[in-house]
DNA sequence: GACTTATATAAGTGTCAACTTATGCCTTGC
DNA sequence: GCAAGGCATAAGTTGACACTTATATAAGTC
C-alpha cells in the first residue's frame, strides 16, 4: 500500500496511469505520449506494476498495460479510511468542546 | 495539490502527520517520536506548511503544529475525483465494448 | 534461420531531497 | 541585559531515482 502511494508521488507515473485507465496501451504508444524515451516508460511501468496499479498482457510483440481497477479502488478506500478516521477525531474533539455528540451519523456518505 | 500530493510520499511525513492530527505538538515533542534530529522534523513541517497541510502557532518559546483538516478534506474529494472518473471511464469503456458509440463525448474532460 | 519490430534490462549520469551538524533567531526567566 | 531553551535556517553529504544510451530478449515476417 505504501508501494502505491509511492508510486503515485511520480507526476510521470499518474500521467501513464491516467492513460491506460480507460484502454489498454502498448509501450511504445505510451512512450510517444508522454514524451520520454521508451526505457523510461517500461521503468515506469515495471514500479506500477510492483504496486499492482496496472496489469500486462502480451498482443503478438507487443505488451498492453491497463489501469487495475481493483487496486486503484482499495487505495481509495484506503485514503478514505485514512483522511475519515482522522476527520472524525477532529470534529468529535470540536464538537466535544462546544455540546459533544450526535454527530458520527452524518459521516458515512 | 500536487504539493500536497508529493508532501504526503514520503513516510515520514505520514508519520508526522498523523501525530499532530487529534492534537497539536512541538517540534521537539515530534522530533523524540519519530526519531530524527529536530532540524530534519523542521524540514518536513515546512514542507507540509507549504502544502497546507498543517497550521502552526506560538506557544511561548515553543511552536505547536497540527494538521489542517480543511486542506486534508479538500485533498481527499480531490483524490476520490481523480478515482470516481477513472472508474467511470471503464465503466463506459465496458460499455461501448458491447454496444459502441455514446462514450466517446464523456472522455474528454 | 535472418531481419524487423516491440519491449525489457544494463549501465551510467545528473538531480533532488532527506538527513546530518553547526549556527542564528526568538522567547522566557533571572 | 544575559543565559538558557526551543526552533528555524545554512551548509554539506549521501542515497535514491528519473532519465539517458546501449544492448539483450522475445515475437512476427519473409
Amino acid at each position: 500500500m505504501d508501494t502505491a502511494l509511492r508510486a503515485l508521488a511520480e507526476p510521470r507515473r499518474r500521467e501513464i496511469l491516467r492513460l491506460v485507465w480507460d484502454r489498454e496501451r502498448a509501450v511504445g504508444e505510451i512512450a510517444a505520449s508522454v514524451g520520454v524515451s521508451q526505457p523510461a516508460v517500461s521503468q515506469h511501468l515495471q514500479v506500477l506494476r510492483e504496486a499492482h496499479l496496472v496489469s500486462d498482457r502480451r498482443d503478438g510483440a507487443r505488451r498492453l498495460y491497463r489501469a487495475r481497477p481493483d487496486t486503484v479502488q482499495a487505495l481509495r478506500e484506503f485514503l478514505d479510511d485514512y483522511w475519515t478516521s482522522g476527520l472524525s477525531q477532529l470534529r468529535d474533539a470540536a464538537e466535544a468542546a462546544e455540546q459533544s455528540k450526535r454527530s458520527k451519523r452524518r459521516r458515512e456518505h
